[in-house]
DNA sequence: CACTCAGTTGCTCATATGAGCAAAAGTTGG
DNA sequence: CCAACTTTTGCTCATATGAGCAACTGAGTG
């Protein structure tokens, strides 16, 4: 092959074949094809570079720890976790949740309690925690409104999931997610029951939590505490979303300090403040609220598909 | 992790990742996850081998170096080609022409004469072959009805386009590929010129050829040499399709010796002696010829597409 | 509880490969 | 045609990895 006139990608594109199909080492490649060692050894090393040698990890529980990597040092983040994009998007939510409890798993040292908000991203991640999880963690909600569960069957909220499956205690917070009068949710957060959930919940070693698309398919509209006018508003205000019931525009600044002042639960800024604060987002509609709650300092570990991390280390 | 709950599957992605996509050595994967890196170097071998790790050569020059392994072996053949599937089947005739062309360039010794038969495929490989492939290579027809080309801008058979890039001389066939009667072939064959060709194309160092469907697409067909009632009366007798214009069965038996005798080019049993004999098919509608050409021994060297490689392996 | 067998582990030593460097080869401009 | 610069090559030496083996561990049986 030394003078043919096949040219240099066919001699790449042999090389990589025999080294990676055939099982050759480099030296006995170099002396099939009349090449050194040492050029074989470049030309697959160019392979590799190019993508002609595509090497790739598929498992349900495979990541992508290059954008891992971008993400924490974009963000200044401690932790990321990101969940390859599968062939059927569906599968997304699962699988993401299952990196989330395969997070959990692995928090060293182990909390003793965990602050919990609530959604269906963090019922799907109590869903895949396996029993035994960890020995003897509590489970205390940080904002209102799981009371207020219409979906039938669903016997018990996922901070009792989450506890059970730790042989823990779950601390529930008997309180609306929003109340209509300022004076009332005074009156409920000075109550001693509710003080010493919100007390215990402020702190915890560790915050898990997801956020909310500003639409009317808001869990806040589904359960009463939002109507769609309420919605539009918002909207007009910037909002992007919510983060434990409290709604935020881009910059991560509350809209509406008059409903944020009638919302149940710890502050934005605790999470702020928290050595360990975990938010897991998955899917499309949530990449605007997913990028203020990364950017503004919200969280110190985010969890989340491949789509969503491209979408966040995009240039705006 | 040593006594966390995760599982082995999710240790191996783990390590995987860190190998693959991290470029971290086996000590320091050990290091990392607190495995020996004996451990870990079995843990890698076990991701390769249950498909969790894929290596994939992506490339237009690819080949499938363990189908090729196969199909030597199975029919015992000298040399095998075979192209891989591509998400655009329609491209698998210009890929697999490519994968021909890149074949004949590196034939040694380089071949003094080549004879060739004709056909959409062969086409192809000759549109494939770069300019200067060979040099000085005599191209000679082995297998009359060239001449019948009803293909506008056409204008140079395949054979002088193959002759033309290797600056070398095209020896055409003068002669119909069927003829009426056969007292007119005989004539045909004992004329000095066509029996000159004959003669040269027997002595041929290499054949290249392909094969044709029984059926009503068939180049016989749209040339005028057979009609529809012609076609099934073959099919009848059991015809797969034919090779240099001669009709065979599965077992690659003649099936209409009369047909056969006002046949023009050289025999079958040719091919079959020939040290060279290089087959060149794509298709689904070609496996069942392609079958009877590889396993009665008419070549030397088959070149293919996957579907074909693999329904060649495919037991009965 | 002890024995046997199968599977797993960590090791030594040999082999395979890569990094960095000096020399050689190729290209470009005057 | 020659000089200067860039690119490529082959090498030495260090590092990374695998094969084969002995020892260890776990499971099953009497």
């Amino acid at each position: 092959m030394s003078d043919a006139i096949l040219d240099k990608d066919l001699v790449i594109v042999r090389v990589a074949e025999l080294y990676y199909e055939e099982g050759k080492t480099q030296d006995e490649i170099g002396a099939l094809l009349g090449l050194s060692r040492f050029k074989v050894g470049r030309l697959l090393t160019e392979a590799r570079t190019a993508g002609i040698v595509r090497i790739e990890i598929v498992h349900p529980r495979a990541r992508r720890l290059g954008l891992e990597r971008e993400l924490r040092e974009r963000y200044d983040l401690s932790e990321a976790v990101v969940v390859p994009a599968s062939s059927d998007s569906a599968d997304d939510l699962k699988r993401v949740a299952r990196a989330a409890a395969d997070q959990l798993t692995t928090l060293r040292p182990v909390p003793d309690t965990i602050a919990v908000s609530w959604g269906r991203t963090l019922t799907a991640v109590a869903a895949e925690l396996k029993e035994g999880w960890a020995r003897s963690v509590k489970v205390v909600q940080m904002n209102g409104g799981v009371s207020v569960n219409r979906r039938p069957g669903s016997a018990s909220s996922l901070a009792t999931t989450i506890a059970r499956k730790a042989s823990g205690q779950a601390v529930l917070l008997p309180s609306p997610a929003i109340l209509d009068r300022l004076e009332t949710k005074l009156a409920i957060e000075s109550d001693r029951t509710v003080a010493g959930v919100l007390a215990q919940a402020s702190e915890a070693d560790v915050y898990l939590f997801t956020a909310g698309v500003c639409d009317y398919n808001s869990a806040h509209v589904e359960n009463g505490y939002l109507n769609h006018e309420d919605v539009d508003e918002l909207a007009r205000r910037g909002a992007v979303g919510d983060v434990l019931g409290r709604y935020i525009d881009a910059d991560g600044n509350i809209v509406d300090p008059e409903l944020d002042a009638r919302t149940v639960g710890i502050s934005l800024n605790r999470l702020r403040e928290a050595t360990s604060s975990v938010f897991v987002t998955v899917g499309e509609n949530k990449h605007d609220i997913a990028r203020t709650v990364v950017s503004s300092g919200m969280c110190s570990t985010v969890i989340t598909d491949e789509m969503t991390a491209r979408a966040l280390l995009e240039e705006l």
